[in-house]
DNA sequence: CATAAACCATAGAAAGTTTGAGGTTTTTAT
DNA sequence: ATAAAAACCTCAAACTTTCTATGGTTTATG
């Protein structure tokens, strides 16, 4: 009997011992599933540099927000993906989100390109195990939600530079366009002609910020 | 009792025998599910149209390839499929194709933007099955090799603008540099550059074309 | 080994971006 | 209702990038 190991990684106590009870009583070819947990930053990284000199897990679950919303967030799930991918490559990694906005979804994707992403709402037992499986034996699996994000940017034919990313980002958290010029490296008049820009692309000329937001959203950029 | 109906448009005539055995035996909910099959461009565009004005068909399966390798292809499934998207919004496309070659997987997730993409080898009647219910209910589906290319794809930090990926695409089927500018609007020493350009960014400086395209393959471009 | 194709370097032309300075219109707060 | 702030617009000069033509070297192929 092989052993499959799991490290889950979620803030929230109650909801890793619902992964945990669910994990450990999936059948699965003739694997014995351990999962192991942990519920802060701290605690996973040091789990996971542990794991390197002595068993690897076969899959490591990641919350994306590993701090109470708010709070300042020093180091989150995304963080943790990319030092995981360093230190061993060979355990699979898949996030589990709360929310499916498409601009943390991708920049995961190009980030750490986990094996899996699980948006929380599509989790239910089933799916959990059917997240599993195919992790281990054929991945990636991106849940029901996840695929709507992914497909929306595939289909897509605008791309768009860094630049213009952040100017987005930054409008979609409701900064100021005067404020803009200290978080991107730009003078005011180049911020203004890039979302007249963006806003030509969306078709949504001489509308307000709102409506180039809600565009882009819908266009999967955020 | 609701019908489903699906039509099935492939070249294969026994191919498409098979989808019909498999797809009227599902159990799904209380449908009823019938198949439609057509054989040609010709036809399928046929049936396609007709059910513009009478029933419309829920979900439409579309070969990639319609015509025997080698043969000229005027028209093939990727055209059929932004025709039906016109003509028939409301009905849900997906694709079958025998290859899973990235660059057709691309550009037909941005032409038509299909509620599904199966690749050939992928396809059992379970996943078929799945394939189905998933499309009518909450798509996309996209089968484990698709998801293979996707993944690449998103992944991925280069973007390349149309010039690029004409370049090539035109490399990868085996055009002579000298002749690209027959089939791009650039001059030969641009085009030059912009394979110098190429290489440097996907890390093959100084190597030759061949280099630079399984590069840009294992890249999921071509 | 001769020829065609691929590759490289340079420099001027063309196209696209950025920037600052001037202004008008819209939004926001009192 | 009004003053102030922010957003928006236009234009032209500086700057950057890309394109193109030319002339040359290297590499592949019959």
């Amino acid at each position: 009997m092989k052993t499959l190991r799991i490290l889950a990684i979620d803030d929230h106590e109650m909801t890793m011992l619902g992964y945990k009870f669910i994990l450990e009583r999936i059948v699965f070819d003739d694997y014995n599933i351990i999962v192991d947990t942990a519920n802060t930053y701290e605690s996973g990284k040091q789990k996971i540099e542990e794991s390197v000199h002595s068993f690897k897990y076969d899959v490591i679950l990641l919350d994306v927000q590993l701090y109470p919303p708010n709070e300042e967030q020093p180091q989150n799930g995304e963080d943790l993906g990319v030092l995981t991918r360093k230190l061993v490559p060979e355990s699979k990694i898949a996030f589990m989100s709360s929310f499916s906005d498409n601009f943390r979804i991708n920049s995961i994707l190009q980030s750490v390109d986990p094996d899996g992403y699980l948006v929380k709402t599509d989790i239910d037992p089933k799916t959990l195990e059917e997240a599993i499986k195919t992790i281990v034996t054929n991945p990636p699996y991106y849940s029901s939600k996840a695929l709507g994000a992914i497909r929306k940017k595939m289909s897509n034919k605008i791309t768009l530079d860094e630049k213009d990313k952040q100017i987005l980002y930054h409008l979609s958290i409701g900064t100021k366009t005067k404020d803009l010029e200290q978080y991107i490296k730009l003078s005011p008049s180049s911020i203004e002609n890039r979302k007249r820009h963006l806003k030509s692309l969306f078709g949504t000329e001489n509308k307000n910020d709102l409506a180039l937001i809600l565009a882009a959203k819908k266009r999967g950029f955020i």
